[in-house]
DNA sequence: ATTAGCTATGAAAACGGTTTTAGTACCTAG
DNA sequence: CTAGGTACTAAAACCGTTTTCATAGCTAAT
């Protein structure tokens, strides 16, 4: 079983032998090591560019002990939602000249501990984490020998400085709050599954804006349900069956706003003219739903270039003009659109 | 500058001291490459799960010449696009033990030459590209020495074997005949940016389409423009300005459809009942639009399983229940929503 | 009894680099 | 004429594995 990418690959030991001089010669010419006289230096680069002769990125990270790569893992590469923070990674890392080697935790437990098995054998200088299913105290048992390494999306108090996270409560609190400030009385929640830390936080907000605005808080305003789109049409029909004369819906992440959309639709009640609707996240999609949905953004992109220079930090890495003072708590930031309108 | 997070592996020859046998015992348990009495492995195993043994992957990738990584370019890892792919990419590696390295081309020369570069030093065993800004030529002469590797989204007739792709032209006919199928005969096209082949493709299957139907090509009905929102609003503005009496629109990509949503919205011109709309990728935004976007969709899941079949298969990888056989070219599919009438 | 063929093991040589150590040759100054 | 720099190069050690080859101790067949 031979490997064909690296079949014709030349080596130091070639281009020592081509160039007339040691291997060493060669090393510190590239790395510009030691001092080397520029008769030699051009006499070797012109062999390395004839030969196209790239150092073996392995060999390296064996002898260096760094692998020059920065290991990430989320729940799921292809949500859009990940995708803003693993995009941020990127860009911060980029500039380090590092790379990205990715794996996905399925938001389930032995996944995601797979995952970080496997990159723990060496093959990142440092690790960064959103994990969902496994429970904190999974999470201080395999993550105590990782050093440096990053958490996102998740706040654990005993790594208190290694995370990097939102106040989903506060972004909570915010939208519910906004639809109180536009007169709403009856505003119901759709949340995520309660079994997130998210979706908790942000019920927690939707109950803390409630009763500090001294309205009363009723179970019948509140479904839970999946954070899907199919979820947030049923949960919307549900909540119009109960007749609470409702007329602003918070749903904790925005697909669920477009299934309650959809839903409100199909009973002709008009968005926002009959019922308000207020997101969660922000995604692509908000700006393109008829009508636009008013929602709460989380940075992404700003959370995961702040995990980055956590770990680039750690690594003493400082080249670039990045932060090296990095925010660990970031606070959502009402969007406002057109699905939610004064109470008349 | 050390590096913590390897800072206290245990190394196989730690390993053999304590069970007191020579490392090549060792390698031969772990990887069952030799006879070794149930004794010696039991005393190996005890002292690995004791240490909690790792062997390390550097190491392993310098020696056996294998990386397990798969190095995949992209344009941009945050587009819902590309995502689709490395989602399929994704999972078809997974399950034979292999991680995905992924860096962006940003669309530019000169960065997806880099990443390539990068991804050459060794760290992956297998190349998936997907580069637009190069011209074929580069891409000729920056591949010539990769193998195995694949090239996802672009056809090159030299490398045609190594080539997962989508027939556009196809799809550009699909989406156009089933306008004229609905009776349409003023059917104006909002094109990509023709520079790049995917919006040329298109664009001549909607011509073809034309064509063999008996209508006639007009230029008047064409617009070009850049594949985002914004520019297919400014492009339907420009298109209503010059009062052609414009029945139906096919809209190269997703986003301008919706930024032609919104403008014809502007001009009270209601979707599908006084133009129709037709879009292309069918991302997700497709199903959230109001009225919901029929639009022509690309497989991306498949294709980006396809491609890395293609390496896997090069490498000899058989393990799993994989699809040795592969396929290259894709056709695109129609998904039929609301934003498409028949004309009265 | 000798030989052939196992099994179980260990020593050592790769793999492709970096880094350290130990030169060597050529000056210059005492 | 020699001691001590300077400016470089060569050789060796090492990183953590896998793999090849050698060997010792068996058993079974000639």
């Amino acid at each position: 079983m031979e490997t064909f990418l690296q079949t014709n690959m030349s080596t130091i030991k070639e281009v020592s032998r081509l160039a007339g001089v040691s291997i060493s010669t060669v090393s510190r010419v590239l790395n510009e090591s030691g001092p080397v006289s520029e008769d030699t230096k051009e006499k070797v680069m012109s062999v390395v560019d004839q030969l196209d002769y790239k150092p073996n990125a392995m060999a390296q990270a064996l002898v260096t002990n760094r692998s020059n790569g920065i290991g990430v893992i989320v729940n799921e590469i292809s949500s859009p939602f990940y995708n803003g923070i693993i995009s941020g990674i990127e860009r911060t890392i980029e500039s380090e000249d590092m790379h990205l080697v990715v794996s996905s935790g399925h938001n389930q437990r032995e996944s995601e501990k797979e995952a970080l098995e496997f990159l723990k054998k060496g093959r990142s200088d440092g690790i960064i984490v959103q994990f969902d299913a496994c429970s904190d105290f999974d999470f201080l048992d395999w993550t105590k020998d990782c050093q440096p390494f990053a958490v996102v999306g998740r706040f654990i108090p005993e790594l208190a400085e290694s995370c990097v996270y939102i106040d989903n409560q506060l972004g909570g609190q915010m939208a519910t709050d906004y639809l109180i400030s536009k007169g709403h009385k009856n505003i119901a929640h759709i949340s995520g599954p309660l079994g997130m830390q998210d979706s908790r936080n942000r019920l927690q907000g939707y109950q803390t804006a409630i009763r500090n605005s001294g309205l009363t808080l009723n179970d019948n305003y509140l479904v839970e349900s999946d954070f899907m789109e199919s979820g947030g049409y049923r949960a919307t029909k549900r909540l119009l069956e109960r007749n609470l004369n409702i007329t602003a819906i918070f749903a904790a992440n925005d697909q669920m706003a477009a299934g309650a959309l959809k839903a409100l639709r199909e009973e002709n009640l008009s968005v926002p003219d009959d019922v308000s609707l207020i997101g969660y996240d922000d995604v692509m999609l908000a700006q393109y739903l008829y009508p636009s949905l008013t929602s709460i953004r989380q940075p992404l992109l700003e959370m995961g270039k702040a995990a980055a220079n956590l770990v680039l930090n750690a690594l003493g890495k400082n080249s670039g003009n990045r932060d090296t003072e990095v925010k660990n708590k970031f606070k959502p930031v009402l969007v406002e659109r057109e699905s939610v309108a004064t109470l008349k």
